[in-house]
DNA sequence: GAATTGACGTTCT
DNA sequence: AAGAACGCCAATT
């Protein structure tokens, strides 16, 4: 095993998430076992950016599309997620609960 | 090398 | 109930 390749890690959760589904920092950083670090994934996903990973699928907690601004352009983020079927509304995803997924059930 | 920040979340006050 | 503080760990300055 490497050292923690903590990015890695989490480029393979969000790169199996589905469409139409949606998923939260805290959610992936609990699936890999460092819960409370749910920082580290959105660092993670800022280097993920460019690269194949659907970043516009991790939101935090609340379904608020907190990266969005990180996505070159506010709206990009809420865009991609319309696309896929979800509904968002302003930075907030409605029925976050109905469109969740989460990798240690959906995985585990 | 130390201090600060950051796509969060939990817990204490 | 609402707000403030702390913890996580890596990257940037």
């Amino acid at each position: 095993m490497d050292k923690t390749s903590f990015f890695q890690d989490v480029y393979e959760v969000v790169k199996l998430i589905p469409e139409g589904r949606v998923t939260s920092y805290g959610a992936i950083a609990q699936y890999l076992g460092t819960a409370g670090s749910a920082r580290m994934v959105g660092w993670a996903l800022n280097s993920s950016l460019t690269k194949d990973i659907p970043a516009h699928r991790v939101v935090n907690r609340i379904g608020l599309l907190t990266g969005k601004k990180h996505f070159g352009h506010p709206n990009r983020m809420k865009e991609l997620l319309e696309q896929e079927g979800i509904r968002v509304k302003d930075n907030r995803i409605q029925e976050f609960e109905r469109y969740f997924w989460d990798p240690k059930k959906e995985l585990f």
